[in-house]
DNA sequence: ATTATTGTGTGAAGAGATTCACAGTGTGAA
DNA sequence: TTCACACTGTGAATCTCTTCACACAATAAT
């Protein structure tokens, strides 16, 4: 029953990667390809053979030295190895731009984590249906988690909001937050926070960005 | 004239972190703090006082073993150290639903990094001003950025279209693109690509999430 | 003036991630 | 059947990032 565990702990990269490589494959196999050896899946990617090869054996699906990997038993494995064995549903919270373009994103994307309910304090949106997803207010978060079995949160309200809906998300009984607002969060270390921070990864751009054309100039 | 660049090079995960501190900082100042330890930016952060120090060495300001650093000067240094001593303006490409979003979110937030125009292949939506900001056909890309100097692109166009959109950008002498389309850009070296892929990380939090709940229960 | 305290800056150690390099393997050609 | 080939899976080496631990500095207390 526990046996579905990983044995050894794998890294928040691999995992990432993994979510990557299936998502390739998954389109390669709507073009019709069967088969891929891993530098191949590695130039799609920008990274080394070596590296997917690693990330592999975390999901345990082996290739063949003479056609590589079957793309459809590997997506079936990466699969196996990443999804959770049930459905995972999704409670996003703060229906402004942001959070309806990312209903929008994963409306339809990936039935089995699919948004199940959004929550807003806005009266005029509550009960509304956007992008097929029922809003319901903030006082009903709690319930509607349980009711529904809600695991996963996307977090989209202003900084100010943050901490005090990720508290209210982790008490609902939710394990895992994605969070887009630009403040860190603390939360229990059982709930696993991943943050992604636009203004963060702009600036990085804008710094590397400077860095790469000076490097090509002396180059 | 060339003296302005690092003399080591400085991790993507440093610089990362420093715009972080710098927006920690700014709203500390904003409540009236005037200095601060490593260690109290460690605990606001989730991380290690060493760390802080050791990332804070790459922009050169020094604290007091009495006061900690200054906030003001701090703030300041980073920002010597993270921007560009010109104006970055940012070029969007594709105004739909994130795009959108995504203009509403930096609008009027970082004045030195600011996006100057968007672009879009709707002619419902070119020449109409959203969040601030114009928008232009894809035609006039090129046109644009190097008339207004554009050094940044933004790229939130759906997967087919991104790689055409990302060589038009490169081609009109764009240095860094933050992708938000869920498929790896091939560019060139010197043209620095940061990639915010929801979906890798909503799948990231769903395993993760699975994951620590069971750390929980072995505890 | 001396001492105790507390925190910085940084060399060195440690941990973690990536890449190298090679033994092992399945296949097709001779 | 044997050989040559091209690739996989993985131990070991390398590289990168983080943390440790301590010399040094600024102050407050005595």
């Amino acid at each position: 029953m526990s046996s579905q565990k990983p044995k050894v702990v794998i890294s928040e990269r691999t995992i990432g990667r993994l979510s990557l490589y299936r998502r390739l494959l998954n389109d390669l196999q709507a073009q019709g390809e069967r088969n891929i050896y891993s530098h191949e899946l590695a130039a799609m990617i920008g990274g080394t053979a070596a590296q997917i090869r690693r990330d592999l054996m975390a999901v345990g699906y082996s290739g063949s030295p003479t056609h590589g990997y079957d793309i459809r038993e590997l997506v079936l494995s990466i699969g196996n190895f990443l999804d959770a064995p049930h459905m995972q549903g999704v409670a996003l919270v703060g229906v402004g731009n942001l959070g309806r373009a990312i209903m929008a994103f994963f409306s339809g994307r990936r039935p089995r984590l699919a948004i199940a309910a959004a929550f807003d304090n806005d009266p005029y949106k509550i009960n509304r249906v956007i992008h097929g997803c029922r809003c319901y207010g903030i006082e009903d978060l709690s319930r509607i988690v349980q009711e529904q079995g809600l695991e996963v949160g996307i977090l989209c309200v202003p900084s100010q909001a943050a901490q005090d809906v990720a508290e209210r998300l982790v008490r609902a009984g939710i394990r895992g937050i994605l969070n887009f607002a630009p403040i860190p969060l603390r939360v229990p270390a059982n709930v696993y926070v991943e943050d992604i921070d636009m203004t963060m990864s702009l600036e990085k751009v804008a710094y590397f960005g400077r860095q790469h054309a000076n490097k090509e100039g002396l180059k």
